[in-house]
RNA sequence: GUGGGGGUAGCUCAGUUGGUUAGAGCUCCAGGUUGUGGCCCUGGUGGCCGCGGGUUCAAGUCCCGUCCCUCACC
């Protein structure tokens, strides 16, 4: 197998490793800083993570947050990016964002859409218009958001899809990802940019479609690669199986972005099987339905036993939540719908998932990850499942 | 005072020519949510059908009385 370089020169080094787990911390430079992993991304699709200004996603402890081309594409729209300077300027974050190409959503989120070899045909979600993204079109407008981190353009087949299916996703995702590269490496806005760009695997749960669509896009992984089409609708344990085939077959010198994962108990299995970054919608969607994540599980602050409840969240977060209000007044905020509520659940989520990143890196520097996560495993879990 | 309309779940209301154990939406209570629309999904609690008589095998439904709400007119 051929390693093919990008014009980058921006690397991910690996600082130490777990013993009796693949689980490993590292160091990814980008042009915007460096960022420590594992690490977790909050999602920003439009350009704002829901509800958290640029200044509290900092003070949280954000290195890095993750924009959705495909929602950009459609608002504001990449003349009015342009027009901006880019994503960064645009929303005013200067730390790095890892774009998600399209591809995910084009398939998720699209009604209407027609796949060929070419690209995809899909009717806007917003005024039913028709648009044609190709792997090309994608790499191009990641390169006018500014991202840091520019993901492949890729087919993900559904949880359910037969093997035929996910094989026809494996072939389009391996022409495409190349495609991807192709028009990257003749790019100037690419080589002056200091982006990244990841390769995504994809072929579900099956162990020879994983492998062989990760010989296929290996070769155009530099620093990092994406493990794509899991936590979508697949058994549990078929994901972490997957998880544990890539660990095996993918190099331990590059970094592993797992997508879309997970609930922190979920991560914490998936750091120990070798990944380095996640992104999940969890602690901000969640929030806005009342779920606060705790060491000691989830807990539903819409639940009546809250209501006279004077204690904080968690005694052992430092976010401004949870040194400033109770859980009653939270529930209240909730019960009636105020915004302040959707914030305050928020910010905390989200300070939750990198505090325990924060964590993560420290056991395994420490060389105790492996008996710590079992331990908060089963704390987390405690109230669950 | 006279005439009309109406009283059914916490709220807004559906309930066929009388026919099984009276329903819905919202609320309330509790689950779910994995490359994001605060959406959404799944369960559950909750009714002396205003009250009292009557007709009938059978009444939320028909009849009589009564109380309350509401509109119109004196």
């Amino acid at each position: 197998m051929q390693t093919v370089s990008l014009v980058s020169d921006l690397s991910f080094s690996r600082l130490s490793e777990d013993s009796g787990t693949s689980a490993r911390t590292g160091l990814l430079n980008t042009g915007r800083g460096d960022i420590d992993t594992p690490t977790f991304m909050p999602i920003g699709t439009y350009g704002a993570v829901k509800t958290l200004s640029p200044r509290e996603l900092k003070e949280a402890g954000a290195d890095v947050i993750l924009g959705n081309t495909y929602h950009l594409y459609i608002r504001p729209g990449m003349e009015i990016i342009r027009a901006a300077n880019g994503l960064h300027k645009f929303m005013a974050w200067d730390r790095p964002i890892l774009t998600d190409s399209g591809g995910f959503q084009v398939f998720s989120l699209a009604k209407l859409r027609k796949i060929s070899d070419e690209g995809v045909t899909f009717t806007s979600t917003l005024d039913g218009s028709e648009h044609f993204l190709t792997p090309e079109r994608s790499m191009e407008m990641q390169l006018e958001l500014g991202s840091d981190i520019i993901m492949a353009f890729d087919e993900c087949a559904g949880g359910g899809a037969d093997n035929e299916t996910v094989h026809k996703a494996v072939l389009r995702t391996a022409a495409w990802t190349e495609r991807c590269h192709h028009f990257l490496k003749a790019s100037d806005a690419f080589s002056s940019s200091c982006a990244h760009f990841f390769p995504i695997v994809q072929g579900g749960t099956d162990k020879a479609l994983r492998k062989e669509s990760a010989e296929t896009v290996l070769p155009f992984a530099r620093s990092g690669i994406a493990i794509g089409g899991l936590a979508v609708g697949e058994e549990k344990e078929a994901m972490f199986e997957t998880i544990e085939l890539m660990d095996s077959v993918l190099p331990s010198e590059k970094l592993r972005y797992l997508m879309g994962v997970g609930k922190p108990e979920d991560i914490i299995r998936a750091v120990s099987l070798g990944v380095d970054l996640f992104d999940c919608v969890l602690p901000t969607r969640n929030a806005r339905n009342g779920q606060f994540f705790t060491r000691d599980g989830r807990l539903n602050i819409l639940n009546s036993r809250f209501s006279n409840d004077m204690t904080p969240i968690s005694e052992s977060c430092d976010c401004y939540c949870c040194k400033t209000f109770t859980r009653s007044y939270l529930r209240h905020l909730f019960k009636l719908n105020e915004m302040l509520g959707l914030r305050f659940a928020s910010l905390h989520n989200v300070t939750f998932y990198i505090d325990l990143m924060r964590q993560i890196r420290q056991k395994i520097g420490d060389g105790t990850f492996a008996s710590w996560s079992k331990e908060t495993i089963t704390a987390l879990v405690s109230s669950h499942d």
